[in-house]
DNA sequence: CACACTGGAGTAATCGTTTACTCAGACCGT
DNA sequence: ACGGTCTGAGTAAACGATTACTCCAGTGTG
């Protein structure tokens, strides 16, 4: 493989030279640019990262931490984040932690070894550490929920309100004792979802109840054993708030497996607005979250934090937008 | 940051032995082991990946270079690469080419550039060029669509056995008039669905005939008109294959919108069981690629050419399923 | 005309590892 | 007892880029 030297050799200069004339970082002769440029073309030179990472102190390069690769949700995230990246020249490496801390930690390493720029991550867990970052100063940006610990960059989306907002839309429609599937305790978004649940409850005069609530991991079968759950009860809900999309498709599945129609028998409104939400029969009515948007924020204030380590820690909360379909009226 | 320096002189070594203890390379006194593991685990030790990758010509880091991270498909296959890599001890880079040939170019050159230990991808198109790679004998295996030129490991699915199957499936259900959205000329997947379509036909002997035949974008807004322009003909089809799941959701869609019930008024099969196929009404009939295993064999083929670069290139088609669900049946 | 200054190129140090080579001592067989 | 082997640790040379420093020639100025 074509080094600089090689490159150096063939144009008749030094290295430094090719190095200065491929960088644009100091003055160098036109003609002699031309020869270089000429040199590495013909060679195929392609420069060599480590080294020059090794140099440097410092990659292109920032690490996309996701909680789950098959979340819709979180590949919109990985989307915007791209586009703000590479627009700046910037490589994004995505890195699944599967809802797994052992994973999460074990990427966390790996973006410290490689040295990273910095990272974006959906922590997946109040258990999340950060320490190892925070000690080597890599700048660290929290999506979709916040980091424990240190404060940092975050760009969250007003969840609570939003779920408020989908419950109190249910309580509008009629129905009149609502349930809740959200996501495993110590999980910020499954609680703040929970909590807004609540806070429309409680607006309404309403004593919820925690048999109306199941929490469970935040995807299809779990939410289907726990639709079942609540809708065998004495008292079953007529309606119900999930808390994301892969879980949306489990209670769907147990809604379709009792014979019950959503909407007509049991109101659904779930959280992320997936293409086939749409499709279902009758239309799913969900919370629709600016995921894209998310991933071109937290890139953004990554890339400032890059270039300015000592910027305060800022807190950007998007709002999120109810899309009313059929899954709600009866 | 700590450097192997560091680590050496609190554990009163030289760097070489704490080079070979940490790596495990060559027998060290088992006492000096504990002084490095101790000295390191007290100075939070993290090798400089770079440096290492620099020194040692190769990074264990794999590249895999897919067409689309919103396609449900593709990030199942990025589960069975990591999986499998993993377990070995490399990372895994994901890189969203998007189908621009652009972005893919510019992740082969990022890919390249980082001295990667291999690259799997899935070309966007007949245009994908891996010159650049061979010519610096990186391995590359080739997933979902065969690459042009060169010969390599390729893990493939019989799909034009499926569209066949799929095809026939319909015919035996008593649909008559099939029309069939595909993917964009040039992509190896959509070719071959279509000609699997068309040998279902022949071995029923009817003539295919090109107005029941469209090409578009592997996503939703293109097979929305296209499904619409099939429908809008004066003998318009009663039954449509469908290429991707994307598609699916615009066929579905423009189905809808012409009051059209699927399976009674139009037979549906589309390609790929997502998890919302059994929820919508009627459920879709699919053909279930073996996405993980596609990831997890291609990373296998992978590994082991990194370790030996003279295997000889191997193709594996792996079979899909039919799933008949109510969307094929009147 | 001598001298300071400047722009542009080369020389060589440097980044942090890994590893070929060297070397000291222990152990063994004759 | 002595040479040969072997084990295990240290020394120093890479890996390929960037860049501080040096040097030279040409220009401007007093």
């Amino acid at each position: 493989m074509a080094t600089i030297s090689d490159v150096a050799s063939r144009a008749g200069v030094s290295t430094a030279t090719v190095s200065r004339a491929l960088n644009g970082k100091s003055t160098v002769d036109p003609e002699l640019v031309a020869r270089v440029i000429a040199a590495a073309r013909e060679l195929g030179y392609q420069p060599n990262g480590p080294a020059r990472n090794l140099r440097r102190q410092e990659a292109a390069v920032l690490a996309l931490i996701i909680s789950d690769v098959e979340n819709p949700f979180f590949t919109a995230i990985a989307r915007g984040v791209e586009d703000v990246a590479h627009k700046v020249g910037y490589s994004v490496v995505l890195c699944n932690a599967d809802e797994n801390a052992a994973k999460e930690r074990r990427y966390i390493d790996v973006a410290i070894q490689e040295r990273v720029a910095g990272v974006i991550m959906s922590p997946t867990s109040t258990a999340t550490n950060i320490d190892p970052l925070v000690n080597r100063s890599t700048p660290v940006v929290a999506v979709d929920r916040p980091l424990p610990g240190h404060p940092s960059d975050t760009v969250l989306v007003d969840t609570r309100l939003a779920a408020r907002e989908a419950t109190e839309h249910l309580l509008a429609r009629g129905y009149r004792r609502i349930g809740c599937v959200t996501g495993p305790s110590g999980v910020r978004t499954a609680e703040d979802r929970l909590a807004g649940y609540r806070d429309a409850l409680r607006a309404a005069n309403q004593r919820g109840s925690t048999r109306l609530v199941r929490r469970t991991e935040f995807r299809a079968p779990g939410a289907n054993r726990a639709a079942h759950e609540l809708l065998a009860q004495p008292e079953p809900p007529d309606a119900l708030l999930v808390a994301n999309s892969a879980m949306a498709i489990g209670a769907l599945g147990a809604l379709a497996e009792r014979g019950l129609r959503p909407g007509r028998d049991v109101g659904v409104v779930a959280f992320d607005d997936v293409p086939w939400a749409a499709l279902v029969d009758p239309p799913l009515t969900v919370v629709a979250q600016p995921a894209y948007e998310i991933g071109t924020v937290a890139a953004q204030l990554l890339l400032a934090r890059v270039n300015d380590g000592a910027r305060p820690a800022t807190t950007t909360t998007l709002a999120a937008r109810l899309i009313e379909r059929g899954s709600s009226h009866r």
